[in-house]
DNA sequence: ATTAAATAAATTGCATACAATATACCTGTA
DNA sequence: TACAGGTATATTGTATGCAATTTATTTAAT
């Protein structure tokens, strides 16, 4: 009577609760950002902005996991939004990402964004504290 | 001496491990799928095909949490690979997708997958199942 | 000084995601 | 039957992600 274990089975896959659940959660994200002009890979990129003022864009790529495919366009909309600048380094292959006025005055427009977003999440302090933190171990595990 | 916590760090969100270890493993199932022709999404897809044989496209999005805007062009995608092909349904609206006798032979290549995923994956089996325990009833509260 | 190798960033190409719209088809109702 | 409204799928448009390549610049070795 072995019901058989299917491997292959959805079910039985970690990745995709980790990927539907990582997409759900961004997507509550965005009614919250929308009045700010932001999507939510401009948000981390704010968020990490916010927090260094300035930064090349190796490093911001660093922080953010996300590669200059990626961040150098998107940089470019967040320039043309007003919200960051970007200037030469001494040694002209790096270029400097800073937060504008413009972009620094947003930061009090997303103060409340994360206690809006814990509140739609079903989940104990506890639990998503480990949550937070198994996350963090397999990312350690992969990289 | 409070040194106030910023409620805006990148590292006191949830969602941005949860993101970022969520891109990291579908990162690593790249290797294992690209001898089998399909990326990881086209893999999620054949998953199911795999579990259900055939389908509606709603059924399919439902299952895989995708609408028909992604699905369309993967579905065809998979079809020209010769996996899977689709047929009109008796009310005609409906699309069936049907695994084909050479999607059928394509799970046996992938069998030993999610074992290989698994001996990268830096968890404990209990830690594993936390996360995706975890990850479901986020999942759950979200939707 | 020249130039090969290295490095940072931008660009290109392909594959998702998903909202919004369009298309095709069906069903109930006058 | 004619047609209004509903449903399923496809298409369009925008924004990522990321590998691979290109460009610009610097460094190091001759």
């Amino acid at each position: 009577m072995s019901d058989s274990f299917d491997p292959l089975c959805l079910d039985a896959q970690l990745c995709f609760p980790l990927y539907a659940a990582s997409k759900a959660l961004i997507r509550r994200y965005e009614p919250f950002l929308e009045p700010l002009g932001l999507t939510y890979t401009q948000y981390i990129v704010m968020l990490v902005m916010w927090e260094k003022k300035t930064l090349t864009v190796n490093d911001l790529g660093e922080r953010v996991h996300l590669d200059s495919g990626t961040l150098s366009p998107l940089i470019q909309k967040l320039t043309v939004k007003g919200y960051l600048c970007k200037a030469r380094g001494e040694d002209a292959r790096f270029r400097y990402v800073s937060l504008t006025e413009k972009g620094e005055g947003l930061r009090e427009k997303a103060l409340p964004i994360p206690t809006q977003i814990g509140c739609c999440l079903n989940l104990t302090p506890e639990e998503a504290q480990t949550l937070y933190r198994l996350c963090y171990k397999t990312l350690d595990g992969l990289s």
